[in-house]
DNA sequence: ATCGCTGCTGTAAACGTTTACAGGCAAGCC
DNA sequence: GGCTTGCCTGTAAACGTTTACAGCAGCGAT
């Protein structure tokens, strides 16, 4: 009635009275660390009796590692994070870590929150893909205890790891095939111009354009925000000026699923009329009707460098902040193709 | 240069000394115990100036509380999880919770080892959805430490928390639908057997057809695995051994566009030859060619629960286990009613 | 028999907090 | 003036580990 120290599991403390060994011991036992025999046995056979578990906060504690790392994604709702996240969540796994997970719905606030909370120290890491990157995550950014890599753009000289799509190059594929395929009236839907991609798209489809050959009108381009609802009542309003349009090149997988609800509700074929092109080449481009032709951005692939990256700092590499950029990828389907590819049957589809 | 103690940051201790103070005190400040007007202010500015930010983990060991919580998901790739994801998230968030991510890819020693890693004891509580449930996982059960929700089905008097889709009255309410339509030679293409989900749908397609005074035949189920290709090769198999086949019950959304696939390379239109309904309702559903009816097994409904089942057992709840279903629906689209409702405009469809 | 190894083991301090307890001090009362 | 009362404050222990250090036994060499 004496034993049992007073909280309800076992420790460390109950295992040394039970094996008749000091403390430190059973700790160097548990670690694997040079032992007697006979002590190790005593340990061990106590420890297994009382169903032992070590207590990850103490460990962490005193090893000041937490052997978890957090993923800051701006929308847990798109696609095009959990794509990320499909690909992190594994690579931590394998190195022994675990998954913090933060949802900062694209909000500033939330973001910076996030960036000042790594001085807790709950995590050894983290990994954020913020929409916008204002002064105040750059002045976050560099106080930050704890490596962190960012999925997006951040300006030369930050001091954290960097893992880019291009999207420059990504839109001007696309624009590129709508104008190969004899397209000249291509419009583009974007999101908000104050976010990374959003500026970086809407400037790519006008150098695009330029180097075609073709001209820039103001009355082709379409401002919404990255939603399918969005991105539908954008299009209805194009539609409504420029009723010519031959080609919609949306900033977003979610988007252009948006404009084909709308280009079908106002009866035009899609591609015959209008050919779409959507950015990010999600689950929903190959299950929608008609497939959707859409620019890889390599979400997948960002995901998974961001990983690779941040282990690396995790592993004591304190070299130069790196820059990675992954190039973009065209994935041609029916709604710029005509309908001989109308169905993803045709593509390796794993178990998505 | 005797100051700071030895790490990086500053701590309490840091504080103290600048602020001419004890730790005690420092900490009642934080902690906005009653302190002097004075004393508080000397500590505030203190811990201003040396930009000190509360080490979690330290007040975790203290406080036996770490304000994490983890979601063991089967399957990260699958909408039906996220779907869970995306509302535990944010109920989690509100009560100051964060949220630790395991996927366990449906591997049961994995979900085990999370389930015994809960003696680690770095989270307050788990949700867990695990596609079977094993004696070991049971006895796993009853050994953890921490609260559990089950997002499934679990024996009755498992010392857990059970919130269980209704997938019985959901099959039954696309079969009906399907007879209603005056579909007669209605097929299953199930998952494996062996897994809740899909032992109950398989018998409650059973039972459906029963009731409906229908004809059970062997012939006219086909098991396959919860992925869409999977899905398709066992619908291929299906239309070869009874070609005259007038509907398909899925188990899933993910078998149901393999079916769609399959179908569709096979000449047959839906849902004029072929009616198909999918399980799930994923985003994937509205989405596809044509657009998908499905039995919505209130995935997101499901997901909150647990997570307000699990907040209230860390606000100190130990009442007994509690049993939470959550209703079913069918979404009724083109894959079974025809072109009229082919697109999903008309939805309300938020922000994914 | 003494010395110096070698190889385990135990004691105690540390990680950064929170908190029970006791001490100090001023004010209020007789 | 001594006593109680109340309010703050500091000291120290605790949370459950890891680890530097010292101690100790056994053993071969001198």
């Amino acid at each position: 009635m004496e034993g049992t120290p007073l909280g309800d599991g076992p420790t460390i403390n109950t295992i040394a009275e039970r094996a008749g060994v000091s403390i430190a011991s059973v700790s160097r036992v548990l670690n694997g660390l040079p032992t007697r025999r006979e002590t190790e046995r005593k340990v061990l056979a106590a420890a297994e009796e009382l169903g032992y578990v070590r207590n990850a906060v103490a460990r962490s504690l005193k090893s000041r590692r937490t052997h978890q790392v957090a993923f800051a994604m701006a929308d847990i709702g798109n696609p095009a994070y959990l794509a990320m996240l499909r690909e992190i969540q594994p690579v931590l796994k394998a190195a022994g870590y675990r998954l913090v997970l933060h949802s900062t719905d694209a909000v500033v606030a939330d973001e910076i929150d996030v960036l000042h909370s790594l001085g807790e120290r709950y995590v050894d890491g983290l990994i954020m893909s913020p929409l916008r990157v204002t002064d105040a995550h750059l002045e976050s950014l560099a106080a930050a205890r704890t490596p962190v890599v960012v999925i997006g753009s951040v300006p030369e000289g930050t001091r954290a790891d960097n893992v880019r799509a291009d999207s420059r190059t990504g839109v001007r594929l696309a624009v590129d095939h709508l104008h190969a395929l004899g397209r000249r009236r291509i419009a583009m839907v974007n999101g908000p111009l104050d976010t990374v991609p959003g500026a970086a798209r809407g400037a790519a489809y006008r150098e695009a354009l330029e180097e075609l050959g073709l001209p820039y009108d103001d009355d082709l381009v379409q401002i919404g925000d990255f939603y399918r609802a969005e991105g539908a009542r954008a299009v209805a309003e194009l539609l409504a000026r420029v009723p010519d349009v031959d080609a919609l090149m949306c900033a977003n997988d979610l988007i252009a699923l948006g404009a084909l609800d709308v280009l079908r509700a106002s009866g035009r074929r899609v591609p015959d009329d209008v050919a779409v092109v959507g950015m990010d080449d999600t689950d929903l481009a190959a299950a929608s009707w008609p497939s959707l032709t859409s620019v890889s951005l390599g979400s997948a692939e960002r995901g998974k460098a961001a990983a690779e990256l941040l282990l690396q700092r995790l592993r004591g590499d304190d070299s130069a902040p790196r820059l990675v950029t992954v190039p973009p990828r065209l994935v041609v389907r029916a709604s710029t193709a005509g309908n001989r590819a109308d169905g993803p049957y045709d593509r390796k589809e794993g178990g998505v």
